[in-house]
DNA sequence: GGATAGAGGACCTTCACAGTACGATATAGA
DNA sequence: TCTATATCGTACTGTGAAGGTCCTCTATCC
């Protein structure tokens, strides 16, 4: 299936409570690792790709921690999985490398070069949901789910 | 990574092969396994699965094998992922979904509910591409590609 | 009835991911 | 200066799911 990471997905989630602290507010390790309930040794390899990728800030020593190193609304998910996942692909065959030694099929592949179309289109659909779209709470942002009075659901 | 499966991947290419010849032309499980070089087994799993979700009519017998069930126009690259891979879905995160026994972040998570929406944009993404826009030759810009002059996708 | 080809499913193997651990390094405060 | 606290970096391991193979049954044609 078409799926992020566990860790991209702890990403989200670590991101998604710095978002909603006050601009500029610094969280550790384990205080994450608390709000969170994951382990704190998982917390903290997560939190370090992050800052490693430039979307936190690290402070070391006593009170040390993280913080956001940009406003959420200019983090998008796809940073956030490019951070935790590398570059997003759908497949090995990116004809645009250089080292295609790896798809065999490259000589009579009927669909060989469409593949960056895909990787673009869902590139492009990640870049445009930000961290603090993610954030607020479901209620209005995609028209989508517009339940009618009644409450009849699909 | 986000990264269809490799069956997905099969899958894509086998139907790029239908999709290179003429409308209802039969190819057999071991014709297309020594086209693509996959292994026949590999080829007829695949090929099921693609038949099984209605995008492949079988044929059985002497001279049998699979066609196209409609014309490679109206299949879509989602289509058949969904039917190699199941449901897109980045996270085991579905709000929708009434078993969420699955997500221990859900009562705490600061993305909750978020996660529907990223699917959708990335199920639109891949709605946007047809199959036959997947075998045509890479030349023409990304552009030409969305909507067809009379429409006729979706 | 034999040959061919798909249908369906069981089974095994491999590998990447998830998660853990530990020592090194940096900082604040007593 | 020493100690407690916190991140940094990296190496290690177990597990589950994906990848791939194989076998039997059923349908069709000659």
């Amino acid at each position: 299936m078409i799926r992020i990471s566990k860790q991209a997905d702890y990403g989200i989630l670590l991101l998604g409570h710095f978002a909603k602290e006050s601009e500029g507010t610094t969280l550790s390790a384990r205080e994450l690792a608390d709000r969170t309930h994951m382990a704190p040794s998982m917390a903290s390899k997560v939190l370090k790709m992050l800052a490693r990728a430039g979307l936190l800030e690290s402070v070391r020593g006593v009170n040390g921690g993280y913080r956001l190193s940009q406003p959420p609304q200019t983090i998008t998910v796809g940073e956030i999985i490019v951070a935790c996942d590398g570059p997003i692909a759908v497949t090995d065959c990116a004809p645009e490398e250089p080292d295609e030694g790896d798809c065999a099929q490259e000589p009579w592949c009927p669909v060989r070069g469409s593949w960056q179309r895909l990787n673009d289109a869902i590139r492009d659909a990640l870049d445009r949901v930000s961290l603090a779209e993610m954030t607020c709470p479901v209620a209005d942002p995609v028209e989508s789910f517009t339940v009618p009075p009644d409450g009849a659901v699909v």
